[in-house]
DNA sequence: ATTTTTTATGCAATCGGTTGCAAATACAAA
DNA sequence: TTTGTATTTGCAACCGATTGCATAAAAAAT
């Protein structure tokens, strides 16, 4: 049954000979509301096509059923999984999602905020970009008890939660497996290290260098920004080095992937000559060749977890300030790239 | 200037002593209001952290200024960042978007295009899931005339725009391509026939190959599932053939990167004994080796280009019924997978 | 039959902007 | 000074659902 014009309570009301009141309550289950009343006006609201008015309700309410997405890229494996994730979740629970991306700049990033907050959502899930250095544009919604999770790039703060995965863990276990395949000149490329991800990645490559007795060595450590082009040139600048790395731990697979055409076009052997490893677990880390040595990273599971507490706070069946940090399982992925013993 | 309880446009104007008609319209910049007024109300504005409350706004214009958006999946790297492009246009545009998964299942897709309904969007932009065949779940929408702009995965219907690229003609091009590199015996993998973008390149195949003077056999079409899994099932599949293709033209990057995978460890030469195209221009087509002869998809602008005519139609600066379909540049890409007189 | 308790329903205010129409004020012309 | 016109502003009725409180009706207790 369609109609031209939209049913309101009122319509509901008025053909049922009963009022919007008990219309209302009806609808949403109210217990002071006899089952035959609630029946009859369910059947009603059927029948006439009634669609209930979110904004009306919001209004009224308070509230918004809408979860605010902030992302630096919409388009990498990363991100589009975790995005995956948390539609799921949000969905089985009556949340919707508006997503936008900071497009890696932090300008860009306090704008979606400013968007965000006027669209009232209820709640935050953030990734921070490239370059955010503090978090003052998130005090307005601290300052009004919006709770705020950040998840991937993240932001030491007492007034959010945080999700993550071990990245010391992981990378000091990445960077010991290459030590053990007897690398002894290991190379790391990180991101912006004021990001935690790639901070506590490169942490985790030192303490492990240094727990084998090898000393660091700043011209080993790059810092890029680990996209393809950025991938592409570090093999450049690889091939240009007099004395090359036999191992080089990137923390990312689309970097790393990228890096290793470049050298094994020159006529390097991987990892006969140099060794591999990236970080993620990307689709491209089980294509490229020699398959790469990478982490597995649960993205997919990531953007459900924090989905899942964002909502559980929100109900009022967690509570974000108890809990402060989720550290995910993640675990190095040995392939190819990285077994010199073995070879490819 | 921060307060814990929301201002609105009450507090503005007793704060003023002006009337909360003269307050809104001066917000939005009505032109009869004076210039000293509206200068006045905004600085007030600005000053006492006012912020717009979009749920009254809504609820009086019967406008959401929300765009919902409904695609397979989200991780993939079409989706991604078609829906990359799309965000850039709303989000220059004030709108916002609201995303949402099938999974591939019709049943989702239905229960998806209610929820969107209910919340009320001001349009819809939609890709297909793999096995929807009708359209009625559309059908609230094209009776209340809110526009639905269908992209990749459209279904002809005069009542809807449709995004596409010219898939019979791109899949003409690479098969004749294979041709031309002296290929004889072509195999083609598709996606579920009844989906206009694989029944197009299929048919652009099949075209190619009769305009060559060969003859189509059943035997050399596969459907599949176009996954990493459904790759590595086709590599197994082409490795029992008795008469094995000496060429592979499937429909998309991954699947056929997969596949590559599977034939090139089991000891045949690509392209030597069998030569590879694929579909997309994924990141992925570039890593596998040999690199991947592909379609050039421009997904980032697709993206941009249904969200701009939607919006533009929601503005009435164009219109929907009278543009029905917009068909965008794509090309070959030819690289070494194909290439049967070079080699890799 | 009367009072008490329980259960079911309705009244009316509220959420915060928007907008058609009327009224007030300003400014110009006569 | 008066009338006419243009410019500003305010009144008040929406938009549709929610909910505290009051009342009505039904059931139970006395």
């Amino acid at each position: 049954m369609k109609e031209d014009k939209e049913i309101t309570i009122y319509d509901l009301a008025k053909h049922l000979k009963i009022s919007a009141a008990t219309v209302s309550r009806s609808l949403k289950d109210h217990p002071g509301i006899s089952k035959s009343t609630k029946k009859k006006v369910q059947e009603a609201a059927k029948e006439m096509g009634y669609r209930s008015n979110n904004f009306a309700r919001n209004l009224r309410k308070q509230k918004t059923n809408t979860i605010g997405v902030i992302v630096p890229k919409l388009n990498s494996y990363f991100v589009s999984s975790a995005i995956a994730g948390m539609e799921k979740i949000a969905n089985e629970n009556g949340y919707n999602l508006i997503i936008s991306q900071s497009l890696e700049s932090v300008k860009k990033e306090i704008a979606n905020t400013i968007t965000m907050f006027n669209s009232r959502v209820d709640g935050l899930l953030v990734s921070l970009a490239y370059d955010t250095e503090n978090m003052e544009h998130f005090d307005v919604f601290f300052d009004k008890n919006i709770p705020v999770v950040f998840f991937d790039r993240v932001y030491e703060d007492s007034r959010s939660l945080n999700v993550i995965i071990d990245n010391y863990r992981n990378a000091y276990d990445i960077t010991k497996h290459l030590i053990d395949e007897g690398c002894k000149r290991i190379m790391h490329i990180a991101g912006n290290l004021t990001r935690n991800v790639y901070a506590e990645r490169c942490r985790g490559y030192k303490d492990a260098l240094r727990d084998a007795g090898f000393e660091f060595q700043d011209e080993l450590l790059i810092v890029n920004e680990l996209s393809e082009e950025a991938g592409k040139e570090l093999g450049k600048k690889i091939l240009q080095m007099p004395n090359k790395p036999d191992a080089v731990f990137v923390a990312n697979d689309v970097c790393a992937a990228n890096c290793m055409q470049i050298i094994k076009t020159a006529g390097y052997s991987i990892p006969g000559d140099i060794a591999f490893a990236g970080f993620n677990n990307d689709p491209i880390s089980k294509i490229v060749e020699p398959h790469l040595t990478t982490v597995n990273y649960p993205c997919y599971e990531m953007g459900e977890m924090a989905m899942r507490n964002l909502i559980d706070h929100l109900t009022g069946d967690g509570n974000i300030s108890t809990t402060n940090k989720i550290i995910l399982r993640s675990e190095i992925v040995v392939r190819a790239s990285s077994l010199k013993g073995k070879g490819q």
